[in-house]
DNA sequence: GCCAACGTTGGC
DNA sequence: GCCAACGTTGGC
């Protein structure tokens, strides 16, 4: 299971949920280790918690899945796309992408601040110092704090 | 807006 | 391969 993260001025759960079948690529990932989860790891089916970053009350206040595999960033092509990257080929693509869809919000969202209280989440990357990974791996039991905290079922 | 922590780039 | 300079992230 997996946290993303997402500036909501840039594009939020909400916005997520607007968009056909609830689904979006997720583009303009540029750093490596995010990219080898995405590219490697994230499979089919794999729930994901959706984090706001940047905002006002930073956490996770969604919860959506993986409905297709990695496949290479096309944005990384476009030279007026502000995720374009000269060294990225169709041939060695440099970066790639998944394809998440929204399966529902949190009841209640869960802040930063609540996350870091948490004894049981002490370990999460989220909140581990200079962490700034935007793709990352979390445990079931912590998947399962999350959802009790945002008072949802999984 | 500030700034600490991190990641990347490129000269040597 | 080192490391200084620069760019980015993201909480506060």
């Amino acid at each position: 299971m997996w946290l993303i993260k997402s500036e909501p001025d840039v594009f939020s759960f909400e916005n997520l949920m607007k968009s056909p079948k609830s689904t979006t690529c997720w583009h303009g990932v540029r750093n490596y280790q995010a990219r080898n989860y995405m590219r490697d790891e994230m499979k089919l089916g794999d729930l994901v918690l959706y984090y706001h970053s940047n905002c006002d009350v930073p956490g996770v206040v969604g919860i959506a899945k993986v409905v297709k595999e990695s496949y290479p960033d096309a944005t990384a092509f476009e030279k007026k796309s502000d995720y374009f990257d000269p060294k990225a080929t169709k041939e060695n693509p440099r970066w790639f992408m998944v394809d998440v869809q929204a399966v529902a919000p949190m009841k209640q969202h869960v802040s930063l601040e609540d996350i870091k209280k948490n004894s049981k989440l002490s370990q999460m990357k989220l909140v581990q110092k200079g962490s700034r990974l935007s793709v990352q791996p979390v445990t079931e039991s912590e998947f399962q704090e999350i959802c009790k905290m945002g008072k949802v079922n999984f």
